[in-house]
RNA sequence: GCGCCCGUAGCUCAGCAGGACAGAGCAGCGGACUUCUAAUCCGCGGGUCGCAGGUUCGAAUCCUGCCGGGCGCGCCA
């Protein structure tokens, strides 16, 4: 059962509001919400539609508040207020209070989740080339796709993720080589390369390279080259494949399907795409190329599909996959990309909008870039130089929680300045050992009790402390904070959140004791902290991030 | 030059379907553990919300211009 089969209790005043408005002045008025105010003397719920519309009434707007409060029915209600230039403050009673906590806690681990429903969108995030190790930068582009995903399925949207393996471009091949050299280095041999200052360096290449070894000793030393180099490339590709697969899962990034480039080669879907492109008049030769007439779509110019060698763009396959996402039933794509592929969104828009497909089929979320510092001087990066960070050598450092975290506090939309060593030596302060800390306190105070959270499940009626109070107003919050942060698709709003929540819990624990004489009392508190620690728990969790019972 | 993004406290960042005195963490200073975990709590200091206009009863939030920074503008991916 989801929680909405109840109403939030913002709806509920939101609700008995409207109404008084109709029965005030005989209208319906657009927008009218109520919000929580920042201060606690402002009441739990506040709203401004006295001061939005006292034009409209022509009448002041501390007067078209009193006139609506006077019509105001809402027995859950402890009082009303007109305040300041003509804000209505609402605040609750305890018995409301109460109910809501006991929808919240009979509701478990479905709290602020929804129901799946409406058409399935398909998020494809990371698709790192199989060309090395996840690097850090990667890793915010895992940390961010994972909870975004679980984010979107928490308010109820029916969500998968993919990886895109690009193991079909001439990137493999430079890997292959690179290999291949490695390789015969190792028998002391020279394998003759295309681009000596193109191979990639890493010293994973070497580990490939030994691997090779381990497994088919001097086989390929004799073999011709062009019949070695592809069983070197597939070797080094699946190499790489496993060695990213691995890394995700320990950073508990889970994807629901992996598509392979190369199978777009194989299946010919490249090739059709672009004849369909061609008889539809939206590809053209010139130069020796093939044209995708990106610029009649958006594009600020045309786009080579074919090079002149007969080999394809990174287009063309791409465009393909698209339509693979699009024939698989799709109706809505989102792709993550790193920021420096901005200017290639417009690109495939124009290619798949060619083929057919609606415009709004395609929508892009760029993450900005992490810029890797060391002691305040920005470090360079390259993969192909091999002087990257792995996201492996963090988790190493920081931990996974630690790591996890770190990248989804601040927006996806902002560049993140990633200091290794501060990142270190902050994994003590990181901010998710407070949320965790609040996690692990209530986890002891139950078992001091002897209790067990999940069936805690009463709430005997009484009245809240203004920590109690401000505690449960924060717990009712949640599913508004997923189902906004699902809608922006943004994760940052939940670290945030847990951050606050966290804040109120402290506050409570230092200033009341749970484990009290009096019954009532005891048990409302119990219910508080069952309630808190179930928020904790799922909100870390669409964050990848443990819950801990001890710290 | 054109396009997209960013500019909030010493540092890292929240807040931006306009609202009541601009928030948190870290860093600095000072307090609180015989009581459910002090990885906590309380207090103090610290801000022209890049700048200038505009819309509005009201702007960090919306609009315009400018300044500063990032990224992109390949028959690379």
């Amino acid at each position: 059962m989801a929680s909405e089969a109840r109403s939030g209790l913002e709806e509920r005043v939101a609700g008995a509001l409207r109404e008084a408005v109709r029965e005030a002045y005989g209208l319906e008025l657009n927008g009218v919400h109520v919000e929580r105010p920042n201060e606690a003397v402002h009441g739990d719920f506040a709203t401004n539609v006295a001061l939005a519309n006292a034009r409209v009434f022509r009448r002041s707007p501390r007067e078209v508040a009193r006139n609506i409060v006077a019509s105001l029915e809402a027995p859950f209600l402890e009082s009303v207020e007109v305040a300041g230039p003509g804000f209505i403050n609402f605040r609750l009673s305890s018995r409301a209070l109460g109910e809501e906590l006991e929808a919240l806690l009979a509701a478990g681990e479905m709290y602020g989740r929804r129901e799946a429903s409406g058409e399935p969108v398909l998020l494809e995030y990371v698709s790192v080339n199989p060309t090395g190790p996840m690097t850090v930068a990667h890793g915010r582009h895992a940390a961010y796709g994972d909870s975004l995903v679980r984010i979107m399925g928490a308010a109820g949207r029916r969500v998968g993720g993919e990886y895109y393996f690009n193991d079909g471009g001439n990137q493999i091949r430079l890997l292959g080589e690179s290999v291949a050299a490695r390789y015969a280095k190792l028998f002391d041999r020279e394998w003759p390369v295309s681009d000596p200052e193109a191979l990639y360096r890493g010293e994973y290449i070497r580990e490939i390279a030994e691997d090779l070894k381990d497994r088919d000793v001097d086989r390929y030393l004799n073999a011709a080259p062009g019949e070695a180099l592809p069983e070197i490339m597939a070797f080094a590709t699946a190499w790489c494949m496993d060695d990213i697969e691995a890394t995700l899962a320990r950073a508990r990034v889970r994807f629901d399907g992996y598509f392979n480039e190369k199978s777009l080669y194989e299946s010919g879907a490249i090739e059709e795409v672009v004849e369909e492109l061609k008889e539809s008049g939206h590809a053209y030769e010139s130069e020796g190329a093939l044209w995708l007439a990106s610029s009649k779509f958006g594009d600020d110019k045309d786009r080579v599909l074919v090079k002149k060698d007969g080999s394809y763009t990174y287009v063309a396959p791409d465009i393909a996959y698209h339509r693979d996402k699009w024939s698989r039933g799709y109706e809505t794509v989102v792709d993550v990309w790193g920021a420096d592929h901005a200017g290639y969104g417009p690109r495939l828009q124009a290619g798949l909008v060619a083929l057919g497909l609606p415009e709004d089929f395609l929508d892009v979320e760029l993450v900005r870039l992490v810029k890797l510092v060391r002691g305040g001087e920005q470090v360079k990066v390259s993969k192909r130089a091999g002087n990257f960070v792995t996201f492996d050598e963090l988790l190493d450092e920081v931990g996974e929680d630690a790591a996890r975290y770190f990248y989804v506090r601040s927006s996806h939309r902002t560049e993140m300045n990633f200091d290794l060593a501060v990142a270190v030596q902050q994994s003590d302060e990181n901010p998710v050992y407070y949320v965790q800390y609040a996690h692990a306190r209530i986890a002891s105070i139950f078992r001091r009790a002897d209790l067990d959270p999940e069936t805690t499940k009463e709430v005997p009626p009484g009245d809240f402390a203004p920590e109690e109070r401000a505690l449960l107003l924060e717990l009712f919050d949640f599913p508004r904070v997923v189902k906004g942060a699902a809608a922006r698709r943004e994760v940052h709003p939940l670290p945030t959140y847990l951050e606050t929540l966290a804040t109120r819990f402290h506050r409570f624990y230092t200033v009341h004791q749970v484990l009290v004489e009096d019954e009532g009392l005891r048990q409302r508190r119990l219910a508080l902290c069952a309630a808190t620690k179930n928020v904790l728990r799922i909100g870390l969790g669409l964050l990848g991030v443990n819950a801990p019972e001890r710290m």
